[in-house]
Parts: structure tokens; sequence; C-alpha cells
DNA sequence: TTGTAGGCGTTATCAT
DNA sequence: ATGATAACGCCTACAA
């Protein structure tokens, strides 16, 4: 008898017993008389081959418990239905929701996933390059990183084709997606205009962030507009971390007179800031009005609630997952799309006070 | 003259250049004169080759820019080094921390990650199965999904070993990262009757998930030690985030009298209680206190911040992995490993007030 | 409609 | 120390 281990019973514990190879294309050919080169055809739905046969080949294959080899139809194909995200890190909300969305994209195409985080580290990114490049990618998604700057020359020419989502650092020729930062930031900073505001504070991220620099400069053309004075005491870095938006906003409260508005690069600064002007022991948006950028969960439920900017972080991962179907099949695509975004008006921005003089 | 942009600089947009095949073994080989077994070795840094000739050898292929193809080796040798990560949604917080953990300790053992959503839909995670079963991963890691309990068995036995992190449904024999849940859940209990609350709430998760049986149950261990009646119009339940927060806490704030203090089941959940608290016109620490768990980042700046249960994420992803790395390697490791969660008491609770009679 | 015969890029086992 | 040669599992002409 057949003392090869456990017969129907399948399910002894034991993790996935080493040793023991998959059925391959040639057992089912065996089980159901047939050549591999028919199994082959058959399991991919090919007109080539008798419904009938093809039917019971299928049958014996489920049977069987037989999945393709992707890596063994990758190695013939030459293509691997696989693309890399390279992020900073996913444990930053914006990131994650991007990335659920270029997974969700992903997975209805057929495509698996890589995710690598480079930490900002030089090393790391080399890494992960290295890491896309062996597992030969078919594309490679950035988000909100600074890959591009250093390997995406290398990375679009020699590896697979790329897309940025809000990069720090766009390359030239670079296909990616962004937010319309500019104008968002200006329809922002006039809401706070629109309120009476003319002291309004600009905290912003890393210098030279392109972000960082659009939404600075939309900042600067509603000033402009309104004929508001640029005050260059009230602008301020943080580092897109609740922790940066802390001290940042901490310099700012030491600017006499104190803004009475602040214009914050993102909501995770937002959030800092908000605690440094509480622990100020003033109010928002009593003493000082804030407006953050993003619309992270988070916003909503932040005491008070933040008016903020809406970025449709899902479908930006979805927008650049098409476009990078469309580059890995050779097709042309918009080099760079923007996305417009949305004020959403909370509790955390009110009319300026009157000041009794 | 060329008016195309940027004459040598190689960067001519051109995104990858389909048909262009990456170099391979043999083409080394051509180019340093030896056989392709030769190199093969050489870049395995095998010691059956001759130093001066395997120096040679390296060079040529960096120059040549050679990358070894994965999947070409993963045929060879049975092996990817790649594993399949599953997750409910990588948009939640504590999951996208875990994630970076798991992500950073895979990368310094040479492993890439897969990522995949299953969006607790029964569909996606048979997607997801399939997908891993494809790729053919060394291993699987699952995170606070619901997988395990159906397709675990299948999963462990045909494909790969499995650990499970703070998963919903634990399944038999299943090698697992979780936190000491009912301790912890006690522990923070017990804070709250120190503070000479009896009326404490529980806000759980979904019925039957295990965090949310364990976290019960420390609960009411604590009310049990101290002597505290167990009041059942004082349990509700969420849905792990914010939304389902707020539901189940204004149903909280119906019962008369109103409990002094809510211990919430995740932050997130935490989170959500706060507002309907805020929206009830009561205030925290001084009306009702609150107690969360996860640690997560938004707890230290929610207004006040949270007191929870800070859970090392990062570490139990890392833990995970390790775990995993041992199974695949065939050795035996403890089924499940337990972690200690730690209280971080913040500015959520407060001494019940006296009420005068 | 089906089978035969490479070939994809590695590793691994032999000889040499 | 090196080179043939054969897998690995699949796809795809080409032949039948």
């Amino acid at each position: 008898m057949n003392q090869s281990p456990a017969p129907d019973i399948a399910h002894v514990c034991s993790a996935a017993t080493p040793g023991v190879r998959s059925p391959s294309i040639k057992d089912i050919a065996r089980l159901a008389n047939v050549s591999h080169s028919t199994v082959s055809r058959a399991l991919q739905n090919s007109t080539l081959v008798n419904p009938e046969t093809a039917t019971r080949i299928r049958q014996i294959a489920r049977q069987s418990g037989y999945r393709v080899s992707a890596i063994a139809r990758g190695l013939a194909t030459n293509k691997t239905h696989t693309i890399g995200v390279v992020v900073t890190t996913i444990a930053d909300p914006f990131v994650a929701e991007v990335v659920s969305g270029i997974e969700d994209a992903a997975n209805d195409r057929g495509y698996s996933v890589f995710l690598a985080e480079s930490n900002a580290d030089p090393q790391r990114e080399k890494n992960v390059v290295q890491s896309f490049a062996e597992q030969r990618v078919d594309g490679i998604l950035v988000t909100s990183s600074r890959v591009g700057a250093l390997y995406l020359p290398s990375l679009s020419e020699l590896i697979a084709p790329v897309v940025l989502i809000n990069n720090h650092h766009p390359t030239a020729f670079a296909h990616s997606v962004m937010i319309e930062n500019v104008e968002a930031s200006r329809v922002a900073t006039s809401h706070l205009i629109g309120l009476g505001h003319t002291r309004i504070a600009y905290l912003g991220d890393q210098f030279g962030y392109q972000s960082d620099t659009e939404r600075f400069a939309g900042y600067r053309r509603a000033l402009e507009q309104a004929g508001l004075p640029f005050l260059p005491e009230l602008v301020v870095h943080g580092d897109g971390k609740p922790e940066g938006g802390v001290s940042a906003m901490r310099r700012l409260l030491d600017v006499v007179p104190r803004p009475t508005a602040v214009f914050c690069y993102n909501d995770m600064s937002a959030l800092g800031t908000l605690l440094a002007i509480r622990q100020a022991g003033l109010r928002v948006p009593t003493d000082i009005s804030l407006v953050g950028f993003d619309d992270l969960f988070v916003a909503s439920y932040s005491d008070p609630p933040l008016t903020t900017v809406r970025q449709p972080m899902r479908q930006m991962g979805l927008l650049a997952m098409e476009s990078l179907l469309k580059l890995m099949s050779g097709q042309k695509t918009a080099d760079t799309i923007r996305v417009p975004a949305e004020l959403i008006v909370r509790q955390s921005t009110a009319p300026l006070r009157e000041i009794l003089p």
C-alpha cells in the first residue's frame, strides 16, 4: 500500500512539507493522457484544444491542486505580471492610502505587487532598485519618495517603466501623478484671507521638496492676488510629521505680532501644530485658524476637526497604476497627470477676531 | 544636429525599451571567455573558482549592468526568497506599522515581500491565496485578517509556512505572534478602577474576533479582582474604526446612569469615542475617562492625549518574520509568541469626580 | 486538434 | 579550477 503522507486527509498540520513539489504541467499531462503542451493550452483557455479535453484537463488540474508557476511562466514569457512599489515608509498614512489604491487596481488587473521601503536611506534605495531589477518587475511605482532623484534614470532605462506619485524630486521625462498643488494651496490660503486674516503663516516641509515648493507658491499667489504683503518671518519648515509641526509652530508662536492663521503643508504637520498651539494655552480657531493638506482620516477626528485640502489618495494610486499599465504595454501616456484637489472646510478656521484698537 | 532631448545623456525618455533583454549569465561568459557555469560560481562567491578570474568576471558583470534573474534562480532552486504578506487593508495604521516592521526585517534577510489586501472580501482572499501560490512564495505572514479562518489549512499545507500576527480567527496549529491581550486589558481596566471608577464601559470590536474576546476577558478579570459588578449594559461593539467608535459611544451615552470611564478596544475606536463625547457636550477626562489600545501615533496627538496600551507593532512584525524564517528553514518554533504590552498613561484618564450626594 | 522540440536564465552534478 | 550537460516548469513555434 501507499505509505506516503496521509492519504486523503491531507490536513495533517505540517507546515508546507519541504521536498514535496507541487504538481507540474507534466503531472497533469500524464494524468490526462495528453502532452504537456495540450495542458498548457487548455489552462490558458486556448481555442486550439478540443473543448472536451480542455474541460477534462481543467478538471484534473483542479482536483490535483495545480497552480501555474508564475516564475516558470515568467521565465518563458519574459513578463512577470509583477510591479514594484517603493515608498519611504508605509507607516505614513498618506502613503498607505495611495498604496491601498494601487494594490486594489493591480489586483484587478492580475498584477502582484512587491512593496519596498526606502526609509529615505540611500543604501536601502539601492537595495530596492537592485531587488526590483532582479525580480524582473514589469513596472515600478514610486510614491512620496526621493528615490527618483538618484535612481530614476537607471530605473526607467534598464529595468522597467516608472510612474511617480507625489514624488519629492521629480525627474525630467518621468511619468507622474501629482495633485494640483499650486491651485489647491491658493484656494486654501484664499479661504483664510476671505475670513479676514492677513497674518497667515506657512508651515512647510523640508526645503527643496517639490510639493512644498508648489504649495508655497500657491500660498504666495493667494497673498499676491489679495494684495497682501508676504512676510518672510511667517514661513517655517517642519518635517512632514507631527513632531516637526510642533517645533515649527513653537517658532511661529514666538513671532510678534503672532500670526492669526497657519496653512500647514500637510495634515500630519497640522496635528503637531494643533498640539503646540494648545500647549501654548491658545485655541483653534478662536486664537489661530488652521488649514491642513491631505484630508487624512485624522483630519475628521481632531479637535477641532481640520479644515484641509482633500487629495483623492486611493484614486491617485489607481491613476498611477493605469498609467503604468499603458507604459508597460508600450503605449504612450501623458507625462504628468494633474489631479484636482478639494478644500474641505471644517471647524479649524474662523473669521478673524475683531481686535479693538 | 540632434533635436531629441539631451543627446548622449542616455536619459532619452523611453521607458524600459521592451525587447531589450537584460544581459544573462551567458553573455557575461562570452565576454569573459569562460563557461556560464564559471560565471555562476564567480557570482556566488564560490571558492571553486580562481580568485583572479572571479574578480575579472565580477568586473565585467558590473560593467554590463548584469543582474541575476531571481525568477530563473527560483526555478532552478525551488526557492524564491519571497514572502507574501496579507492584510485586510494597509490603510489601517496598526497594520501599516506591523508591515513596516516586516518589510524591514525581510529586507535585512534578503527577502522581497509581496503585499496583498483581502479587504475582508472572501473572493479577494481567494485571489490572494491563489496569487501567493502561483508566485511560489517561501512563506506567508498574515496580519489582522480573517484569511486564516478560511484558507489557513490549505495555505500551510500546500503552499508555504504561515505565521499570524494578531489575527482575528487563529486556527489550530497555526504559528502566531500575539499581544498579551488579557493581561494588558486587565492592567488598563485596573488603572481606571484605581482612579475610583466603578461604572466602566467596554467598547469592543466585532463579536467573535479573538483580540476582542481576549481584551474583554481582561476587562472582566479586572472588575472581578476589584470585586466590582459586571454591568452588561456597559458593553458595546464598534468596528475597530473611528466611525464605529462614534456610534457605539452614542449608545453608551444613552445609558443611565452614564459610565464614568470607557475602555476602548483600540485607538481608532477611541478616536471616534472622543468625538462622540465632545459632540455630546461632555469632556474627557473631566466627565468621562478614556483608555485606548495600540498606541498609534494619533494617541499622542489627540486632545487630550490618550492613555492607551502600547503594542510594539514594528517589533511584532519583526518577530513574526523571524519566526517565519525558522519555519522556512525547517526548524520548529513556538506555536504562539506572546508579546507583552505596556500601559501608557496620558491625559485621557483622571480620578472619578466626587459627586455630592 | 495534438505532439515534439527547443528555449527562457539559473543552479547543480558530473567529468575533466 | 573549469566546462559540458542536465534539470527547473512553462510557453511556443513547428510539425503532424
